[in-house]
DNA sequence: GTAATAGTGTCTTTAAGACACTATTAC
DNA sequence: GTAATAGTGTCTTAAAGACACTATTAC
């Protein structure tokens, strides 16, 4: 058996994963960054990230459930890999790859989390964001095309909303998440057709904002869903 | 600055690249594998793969042209990353990160690879693909999941065909990625109306099998197109 | 001429969009 | 009652599919 080389450790990249963990509140999508705690950039918004741990981790998911969990005390959400960088100059410890997971998290659990946690995530909105260290900014740009493009044809939108929402919620959040308009009675007309949501029996109740209550739905399915149409 | 574990060399997972390298001939698409030179599993069909070279390396998709040329003799080919996929015992070397590509090659450029570079390819239907090593199997799901679901709105299937290519050609290439039969004159008439491709000032000869000549098309653009609507 | 594939024209069907209309709440 | 949002019904428009028809070659 030949020695192959590149196997050996001194020979392989480092290997951190980095959460492109989006939110939605009253004024729309956004990015939840943290502060560095430690150098590189030490003090400076950037991603959640972290190293993969191969002597803890059982595949890529886990690290990246292990550094939500331990970062940014969150666990159960929608977590999905959007694809991987390298090179040698995007960390200055050297040669890397960064696997770019993109998260959702609905608002009410980011604010239930920093409560908790004793931490803080910066809200920005991803279109004016400022320039971030490391090349953070192409992952964000490459998660954000991910949740664009995904939106319309699956239910990727309603894990930006809690376990029950109303239809205009929904509504709403496929909008922010797409970036465009929905036609309101085709929205309903698809969503019901295609039986994604289950009606709650309970209504959402009135509010200044809200006038007649709105019927209740959640996701007939917990996963994902993927339609072979559009919203 | 304190020091950060798992940065360290004896920490860090093993990276490999693996090509999920796909051609079509008159059978249909057909996965391109070829036997292992080395241990682990020397001698066994598999994915053409290899390390990332940190020393070499200026990204992860130089990592895999550079790996096409050397172990396959091709360049040039439509190239993009799947996903990656890691893990303790994927590889008995260690904990491993995969990068999964998927690469399309014209049959008659896997011909002349063939010829000029003293190897050999085993085509093999995708659908009765035998057991593989590692956990190559899945990386070819996702890789051919990839391919199935981006032929429909994109160029992607045009790039198993030579720079000319005929409609009828094209069109039965699409069927084969996209694994369900076309409309004829819709097909025609959206590719016409997205200005995707450019007509020959030239002709296909007639064949036995090709009675009247058709007319020779290229892409507008060399690169990968993504249409708004589907094929 | 026939056979075979290439390519066109047009009717039918389906789904999306527009938008007026009704329903239910707070006040 | 009014104002505001929730939800429905239906007409218009656009695109997909079906399919008959014509065109160009080999023989």
């Amino acid at each position: 058996m030949p020695v192959v080389s590149y196997a050996g450790p001194e020979q392989r990249p480092i290997a951190t994963v980095d959460i492109v963990l989006v939110t939605l509140n009253e004024d729309g999508l956004r990015l939840c960054l943290q502060r560095r705690e430690y150098d590189p950039h030490a003090g400076e918004l950037a991603l959640i990230g972290g190293y993969v741990r191969p002597e803890e981790d059982a595949d890529i998911e886990a690290s990246a459930r292990r550094i939500l969990a331990s970062k940014a005390r969150l666990d159960g959400l929608y977590l999905e890999q959007v694809r991987s960088f390298g090179g040698p100059d995007r960390d200055p410890r050297g040669w890397s790859i960064a696997i770019v997971y993109l998260a959702l998290v609905p608002d009410e659990r980011l604010a239930a989390a920093e409560a908790a946690g004793a931490l803080r995530f910066e809200r920005i909105d991803p279109d004016h964001c400022p320039p971030l260290p490391f090349d953070h900014g192409r992952l964000i740009a490459a998660a954000l095309e991910r949740l664009r493009s995904k939106a319309s044809y699956s239910t990727l939108p309603a894990f930006l909303l809690g376990e029950q929402f109303t239809l205009p919620e929904l509504k709403a959040v496929y909008e922010r998440a797409m970036g465009t308009p929905l036609n309101d009675s085709a929205f309903r007309r698809k969503l019901m057709e295609m039986q994604i949501l289950e009606e709650i029996d309970a209504k959402a109740s009135a509010t200044a904002e809200r006038k007649r209550p709105a019927q209740l739905y959640r996701l007939a399915k917990r996963a994902l869903t993927e339609f072979d149409r559009t919203v």
